[in-house]
Formats: structure tokens, sequence, C-alpha cells
DNA sequence: TCCCAAAATGTAACTAGTTACAGAGGTTGC
DNA sequence: GCAACCTCTGTAACTAGTTACATTTTGGGA
């Protein structure tokens, strides 16, 4: 007496045509181009389509048009709210195209990264958006062999053969350091986070030895967190000869510097200088407010959207571009004749 | 004398099997059963399908099998700390399924999720996760026709037609209220971001007003961000009878009220005691460091995918599941005798 | 009333894979 | 020596849409 030996599956454009009574290309048109349908005609289906619940599957749709509507973007980290914001423009302008963004984490791995963008491709991504101009061979394997569409960003480099879309990190570092110079800061420590696969910290340090400074620079590596930066005050506290100024690559690392600071009552300003890199919206509120060097991923989220869904429409690759950095000035720096009170 | 007519076109399994000199199921299991095949003929295949850079086409497969491998999340936004770590769990646990994330942000508005919820769907995600259980209709609607499996998180309602996997919002607040009573707390500022299409919030707040709390409960509204925080802390020097204590329904707010305190020199917890919800990985490390009621949203993520992976493929809605969150006691908080020195 | 074009609809061939089934060739057992 | 079986490969029919082209319907003007 069972009377349900199949009630699951889907309704198709063909049963919903056997239903209305019309042909597969009527109820096509109902769903592309209603308005060239007899308005009987449109109701009669549309009325077919409610009562089997149609949904037209994506898939079908997707192999006709060669279109999935879709781009991945592989980024370190969502934990670092610089990259937040980034995905966050880049998604609210994707969507001005039509497109959706698939979230990809790599935790700074290269193997993750090239087996994630691997399985990004695998469902239909039309596009990719990736950190920095280091990747794994298969990384640049798989680009190649799919020509797929992919746009690098956080860093810019006009050599680099995929399209980079991102800022001049040696040249933001250097905005910086010229601050602190520019101040009279002789013993400068600069914080940082792990170089290891990760290009764009490497690029900052680079710049800074790049550039004609003449006092001492001396380098610290720790977490990019709170917690890191809080272990790096403890350090710094515990130094003989302690910096006149710190130059931290990362805002939150900074942040974390500051709240060490602050439990350990070293007094910024007044007894050390700090600038940072990122200015991240929690910077202008912090106590001190950060001087930082303003990095700008919301601009690069929707220019990278832009460039992307150009790419993908248009079968051509976009033009490198570079978008400034510049350096916000606020209350955590000062210049060193006064700090030696 | 042209050579190019259409050199564009990404060749097929049909092109593959025509170089390989072999039929087209053969092409389809050297992609996937390799092993069926002989040896010779499996490098034949696969010369051919590196000379052509052969794809497979994502829609085409997913047209078979009928998956996709995605699932979207509709998140209000990636700004805040706790539902960008609540992605970053999902989205690890996903992958062990398979599963791709897309990540969409509401700005909470529900007309914007309903969209985006539509377009997801659209494009073909396999299930979606929620905040919260208040939605438009086009969104239920969405869902009913669809029979979309659909998860809400950051909310536990075991009477919810859609199953939800989180915390008591009402509790969570009340451990908060609840330890500031403990420690003889009576006028209590409670700061909340807006409870306009919050759900959370809301709860949160019902919660506060069942606790049965004697002393004066003052409510503050404000943004959700560090400078929305700066500015209570601002409003609430200026009153005339200051509270003794305040909860915060964000650890956010509460960090950017503990840094606006800080500018003022009002200490914390000295002259006025403070709890958060959300127990940010920040909140530990600010000064004083923060007690607050940890949410458990990386083991939400984790259980949100498990949960979301197995209703998809055995089509079987999983049941409601709460997960406790619990107070952290630092040292924003101290007892009220104390604090009236 | 008839003719013709415009409007509406239908047929069938596409898109790019998977897969049930058939069949060819080789090996083994009796 | 031949049936039985296994291994490997091929044919063709699926999946669920779109769309070029053909055909039917409709309506207005002569």
């Amino acid at each position: 007496m069972k009377k349900t030996p199949e009630p699951k599956k889907r309704a198709n454009l063909r049963d919903v045509a056997k239903a209305a009574g019309v042909s597969v290309a009527t109820v096509s048109r109902v769903l592309n181009e209603p308005a060239v349908v007899k308005k009987d005609t449109l109701e009669k289906v549309q009325t077919a389509i409610a009562d089997l619940k149609f949904v037209p599957s994506a898939a079908a749709r997707a192999i006709n048009s060669g279109r999935t509507r879709f781009v991945g973007a592989l980024v370190p980290t969502l934990d670092n709210a610089i990259f937040a914001r980034f995905l966050a423009a880049l998604e609210r302008k994707l969507s001005d195209h039509q497109l959706s963004l698939i979230v990809a984490t790599t935790e700074a791995d290269l193997d993750i990264e090239a087996e994630k963008a691997k399985s990004l491709v695998d469902i239909g991504a039309e596009g990719l958006i990736v950190t920095g101009v280091t990747h794994s061979p298969a990384f640049h394997d798989l680009i190649e062999r799919t020509m797929m569409p992919t746009i690098i960003t956080s860093f810019f480099d006009p050599e680099n053969p995929l399209p980079t879309i991102g800022y001049d990190n040696a040249a933001a570092a250097q905005l910086a350091l010229q601050h602190l110079n520019d101040l009279g800061h002789r013993n400068i420590a600069v914080v940082h986070g792990p170089v290891h696969n990760n290009d764009r910290t490497r690029a900052r340090l680079a710049g800074l030895k790049d550039f004609p400074f003449t006092g001492e620079l001396t380098t610290f590596e720790t977490e990019i967190s709170h917690q890191g930066g809080a272990d790096v005050a403890h350090k710094l506290s515990n130094l003989d000869t302690k910096p006149d100024a710190i130059l931290c690559l990362s805002d939150v690392v900074a942040l974390g510097i500051l709240l060490g600071f602050q439990a350990q009552e070293i007094a910024v300003p007044d007894q050390i200088s700090m600038v940072g890199v990122d200015d991240l919206p929690t910077s202008s509120v912090s106590v001190p407010p950060l001087t930082s060097v303003h990095l700008p991923v919301s601009q690069m989220g929707e220019r990278v959207a832009d460039a992307l869904a150009h790419w993908i429409t248009a079968q051509q690759p976009p033009e490198p571009e570079r978008l400034d950095a510049y350096i916000v000035v606020r209350n955590s720096t000062k210049s060193a004749d006064k700090s030696s009170t």
C-alpha cells in the first residue's frame, strides 16, 4: 500500500512543461524572457512551477552559459581585521557584478593554498583572488593549465606575470620609517609577523633596509595577534637599552604592544614612539590613538572586484594597479628630543 | 591565412577522447577510476589531457551528481571578530566534508539577506547557514520552496521550525548580570548594539529583564564598533550619577568603552566594573583584561558544519543543539564595596 | 473573406559530463 | 578445444537546462 515510491525527486523543466501542457521551450521562456509569452500561457506555467515547487538547476544553467557566477578568494586568515575589511569590500562590489564570493583561508600555508585553489576550480570558480606573489608550483600549474583569471592582491608588482592590484609594501613601510626618522628617532625596534610564506612582510622589511636611515634598526618577529604584541612589549621592556621608537608592520601587533605597555605603565609616546602599518578602525580609538600607515584595502577590494569581473566577461587581464598608502599621524609618536625627558 | 579561427574554446571530454583515440567513457574512467584502465590507454589519455589542457567542467559534473559541493553562510558583517571566528571554524570543518563556503554579508538587513540567499540558491548552494531566527517572508518562502537545508546559528531555540545550533542568548546575558549582582553592584548600565533586526540582542535584553535583579538597570544603544563604545564612554562620564558597573552585550563595544575610559582616566575596575559578552581573543589582553561571557563560536562553527554536511548527504535535518556559554572572570570587575573608595 | 506578417509556441539539437549495458579480446579450466 | 570468465573498452542513453529554427496561431488590412 505504499504510495510514495520516490517522492523526493525534484521536478525539472520537462515535468513542468508536461504539467502545464506546453513545451520545454515555453517553460524556459517563462523563466528567462516572460515578456514574449502570452499572458494565459504564462500563468499556466507559473502555476505549474508553483505546484511542483520547481527550482531550476544551477548546474544545468551553468553548463549552457558556461558561467557559475562565483569567484574564490584565498586569504591567510579571517582573524586579522585587515583581511576581513578587504573581503567585505570585495564581496560588496562583486555582488554589483552578479558574482558571489567563496572565501577560503590558507593559514599562510602555500600547500593549503594550492589545495584550496584546486577545489575552488573544481567546483567551478570563474576567477581567483590571492594574497601576495609567492605561491607553490602546484598553484602556478593550476592557474596556467586552467587559464583561470587570477588577481594578486596586497602586493603591487608590475613585473609579475599575474596582474597585481595592491600597494607597494616597501614604500608603505618606508613611510613609517620616514616619519620616525623625521621625528629624530635613532634607535628603532622593527616588529613584524612571521616572514615565512609572507612576501608582504618580506617586502616591507626590504623596504626598510633600502631606506637611507643612519640610526639603529633591530627586528623582532612575533605572532600577528594582540597576544603576539603583548609578548614583544614584555621582551622590549626587559631590554638593557630600550629603543626610542617602535615601527610595527601590523596594527594588530602594534595594538597588542600598546596594551602590553599600558599594563607595564610605559608611556606612549612620552617614553617611546610607535607607528603601525594597516590603519585599522581600532587604531584611531586606541589609547593613545595610533599613528599608522593607511593601507587602502577597501579600495583594493573594489578595484579587484571590478578588474576580475571585467577579466571574466571580456577575457582580458587587467593592468597592474598601484594603490597608494599614506601615513595617518595620530598621538602615538612625538619627536625624539622631547621624549628624553 | 588565419590559422586560429576560434582557439579559445576549452577542450571537452569528446575532444580528449578523439585526440587519444578512445571513447568518452574511457576518458571519464581515467578521470574517476583510473585503476580499471589499462596502463598504456591511461597514459595516452593523460597525455591528451595535458596536451589539450583539458579541465573537466564543474557544471557538467554537478548536473550528473546533483552536487555542487558548496554551501552559503549569511552573516551580518565580517567587521566583528565574533563572526570572523565563527566563519573560520566553519570553513575549516566544512572542508573536511569536501564542502566550500560562500560568505555573504547582510549588513543586518533582512531584505539584503533574502536577496543574497536567493542568489546563493540560484548559483547552486547545497545548504545555507544564517544568523538568528528572524527573517523576511521572502526568505522563508525561498527556504520552503526549495527545501534548502538551512541551519540557524548564534541562537538556540528548540521550538523553531528550522533547526538552531547556538547558545541561549538570554542565559548568556544573565550570566553577566549574575556576576555583577554577586559582586554587589546595584546600578548597572547595559550597553548594547542596535536591536533593530537583531534578535540575538533582543533575546539578551529580555534575559536581563527576566533576571531577579533588584537594582537599577539603564540601557544604552550604540553602534557595534570600538568607536561606538568610545561614544558611550563619553556619554556615561557626563552622567550625574554614574553607574557602578557596565554590562556590555558585545565585547567590541566593551573594548571601545575601555579605551574611552582610559582616555578620560576613569579607572576600571576601581571606579567602575565592566563585563562583556563574546570573549574575543583581544579581551584577554586589554587593560585591564576584560571579564566576559564566552560564546563558543568556534565550536558552533564545527557543529554547524557537521550538521549541515550530514543533512545534505543523509537528507535529514539535525536536532537543535545548545552550546553552553560561560563567564570568564578577569580583572575588569571587582566587588561593589571596594569600588566606593 | 483572404493574405501576410507578427506573435507565440514547439521540435530537436545542442551544452559536457556520467554510466548502464554491450561487446571484444585474452586467459583459464576441464 | 571450447566454454566460462575476466578485463578492458565502446555505444548510446541518460542528467537539465538553452536556443536555433520550424511551425502554428493570431490579428489587421485589403
